[in-house]
DNA sequence: GAATTAACCTACTCCGGAGTAACCTTACGC
DNA sequence: GCGTAAGGTTACTCCGGAGTAGGTTAATTC
């Protein structure tokens, strides 16, 4: 009789998959707001509007529930980049829309970001996944790289091209950290900062010129 | 009686000094491999050849604890960086020279490093004191890089400035973080790459150059 | 319109680990 | 040589929060 109340909608009774992304919100809210061991089961079933059982009986235990958090999120934020970046361009138009579509993700899904990037390395189970994740953005990175220093004629070492791409990486995640906290920056404007500081460098690189110390 | 059996030196009754420095080396060590949150203080004590109730007599909590660590790491990683670029000298060289110091600490202390780093974010009551020396860093490069713009002749915009200097620190802690899983590999090596990698680029940006989108 | 299933809740159990009470014991100052 | 402070320990308490047992009500199915 409650639920048939007139003009008071009842959003009881969802069916399960509606129910487990409002979950997977709600959580990926909590968890970037307060880090994974912070994050209680009570606060994110209260978030997502539901008792907590509901939340062990669809989504699993707490490690099981961040782990499809960072799934989902690490999926859409490889989506961004992968859609953006498009085959067959020059390597420079390459890494300027891929930097385009990061830093667009980031802007528009701090809290997956935030998710992410926030917990990085702690010894958790779910280490592995992130590690994983970054390490097939760093992959991406250092093929385009790799297919730069070839279009140029030129050649590089593999271990070169990895520790260009870990640095280029890192410089990303750095000023999308500071990008998550400055919500008035326009993230295209993140991305020119970072291509004019990391592609006049690159192509200098590729002309074969080295910085080398003035002393020993 | 048992104590002054012949042989056995009997490394008990340390004096205070003594035992907080081994309390804190215990500390960072189990940080570093566990993370905070998954680090036990009777594991801390353990590691230390100790009993809990001195760890909390002598350090405090556990917040206090790892706040004790991340100073003196966070410390020593400062004085290494400003102990190594002296001043007076072409901002290049100090940036070589600061990025040598960096490397060689995160070599020579990888524990350190990982206490310093892979807790970054969580929003804990510490995560203050980490940010606080991040910002340090961060606020040391763009003086560098501020005085080599005016050395220049030229001049920038101080977000651009700041934002390089964000990319620079992302990008060293990146090779750090691969460096650290990395023995074999000598750190002034690494210094020497991100050397190339952002000093090429930064002086065309001094020279005034920019990356333009070919397309719209 | 009964039977079954899916959605949902209250009210627990249980354990790891932070922090402490209360009590020993060695060194050494006088 | 003895009093006392500093170094040290065992053996607890207590609580937050992960995970669950068991039951209720609304939608489907036939």
């Amino acid at each position: 009789m409650l639920a048939s109340v007139q003009g008071r909608p009842s959003f009881k009774r969802l069916p399960r998959a509606v129910r487990e992304q409002q979950m997977l919100d709600a959580a990926v809210r909590v968890f970037s707001r307060r880090g994974f061991h912070e994050a209680s089961m009570d606060e994110i079933a209260d978030e997502a509007g539901i008792s907590k059982p509901m939340v062990y009986a669809y989504l699993g235990s707490k490690d099981d529930l961040f782990r499809a958090c960072v799934n989902r999120e690490g999926t859409r934020l490889l989506e961004s980049i992968v859609a953006a970046v498009g085959d067959d361009l020059p390597a420079d138009e390459q890494l300027w829309r891929g930097l385009r579509g990061f830093f667009g993700f980031v802007g528009a899904h701090r809290e997956g970001w935030a998710v992410l990037y926030r917990q990085a390395k702690s010894r958790q189970p779910f280490a592995g996944d992130l590690a994983a994740l970054r390490a097939r953005i760093v992959e991406v990175v250092a093929g385009m790289l790799r297919k730069a220093v070839t279009q140029q004629g030129a050649d590089a070492r593999d271990q070169d091209l990895i520790a260009s791409a870990y640095a280029l990486v890192g410089a990303a995640e750095s000023i999308a950290d500071w990008l998550a906290d400055h919500p008035e920056e326009d993230p295209d404007r993140s991305a020119a900062r970072l291509m004019n500081f990391s592609w006049l460098g690159a192509r200098q690189l590729l002309q074969g010129e080295l910085w080398q110390p003035s002393s020993a």
